[in-house]
DNA sequence: AAAGGATTGAATCAAGTGCTTGAATCGTTT
DNA sequence: AAACGATTCAAGCACTTGATTCAATCCTTT
């Protein structure tokens, strides 16, 4: 199997490359600065990876299945239920999967949060290509529920505003400490959760908001 | 005043700057390249800017202090008129100077305010200095006037969804040609518009969203 | 313990990077 | 028109970048 020693450079790497690319941008680090993080040579990522790119899919890979799986699996506990799931309900489908890496799996979850939130702040190319493969599936599921939570929202309005939702969780979550920081001094063990109330609350506001009437 | 020919190569390298980098990433774009698309050469550039940072801090000064007047305008208004503000109001006010850029200025205006929110997912260490600086003189009036119309919400809660608006609305107006995109073959005319009722409902109904009760 | 593939190390390449220099040009002022 | 500062040019520097090479090493299988 020989995956015993090569998981070693090969995870270190990418664990350098999530880090770095959260916090300077996935364009915004050299592949040497990388493998000197990871203490790992050059020869190494070519080897692994091919390319910066092999690397950012690798790095993918490895969390977003897990990720889409079980935004799967809470939107199919919440269709079974009874009764129509209300907007607050979708929001925690849609977001119970990355809270979860947020708090469990401590600075690696927050890592690759980040990471994500780069990648779709950074426009890559390749990362419309993740996105259809990792979000594409549960899109229309989502837009059906919200439509049936929100009958006042028209088809086309609502799919807009569920892109916005999903920007402005990806987007808050990756700064939720940046911006929990400054408040998390008076009370930091709810900081983060309290945070995650106020972004939950604002996204189904957003989502279940009255059309405007003329002004 | 000899202002007269050195404008035209100053200009084009902003111009090209604005350009690309809100394209590629503010870091994405070698200067070379932005000098290649001006036309202009390497000594231009650190002649009227010194460096990459001048260059930002340049094409933001350019626009920046318009955006920032004519929302303190905006504000003004708002609060010499009689009765309380709703959340429509605010979100008006904070959105308009924008979208006059948008709509009035053609490309150029679309492209500064896609800079603009590369210089924001970017977190280039000068934003948040420039962000000071155009935008921390309104936080407290527009956190004010939207504490007053949604009296429901607590003030901290209220300033953590009034930086989440400011967000959203950044990268969704950014976006807006993107998203719109699609979806414009239809009412190809309306697209901006229809777009920009969606992300204003979106805020508002954030903004103004209960408090969830406890589940 | 030897063979053989998997993995890594050190060195190197061409291209691209930001930046600087000193001479040439332009426009204005005298 | 001569002199001056403002502006542009061509060339180059020292450095970093992504990528490749080939020999050395590790680990497993036999």
């Amino acid at each position: 199997m020989a995956t015993t020693v090569q998981k070693d450079t090969k995870t270190a790497i990418m664990n350098a490359a999530e880090g770095l690319m959260a916090e300077h941008g996935i364009n915004g680090v050299s592949l040497r600065s990388i493998l000197a993080a990871a203490g790992a040579n050059s020869a190494a990522l070519h080897y692994h990876f091919n390319s910066r790119e092999g690397l950012i899919e690798a790095i993918l890979a490895r969390r977003g299945k897990q990720n889409s799986l079980r935004r799967r699996e809470m939107l199919d506990e919440l269709e079974t239920r009874d009764g129509t799931p209300d907007v607050y309900d979708v929001v925690d489908a849609v977001t119970e999967p990355m809270l979860e890496m947020l708090r469990e799996d401590g600075e690696s979850g927050r890592r690759f949060i980040r990471f994500l939130a780069r990648l779709q702040s950074d426009r890559i190319g390749i990362h419309h290509e993740l996105e259809e493969r990792y979000f594409s599936d549960v899109r229309g599921r989502i837009a059906g529920m919200l439509a049936a939570a929100c009958p006042h929202v028209p088809r086309e309005e609502m799919m807009r505003r569920a892109t916005m939702m999903v920007d402005t969780m990806l987007q808050s979550l990756a700064n939720s400490d940046l911006m929990s920081e400054e408040w998390a001094d008076e009370h930091p063990a709810d900081a983060l959760a309290e945070y995650v109330r106020t972004l939950k609350n604002f996204l189904a506001g957003g989502l279940s908001a009255p059309l405007r009437r003329a002004s």
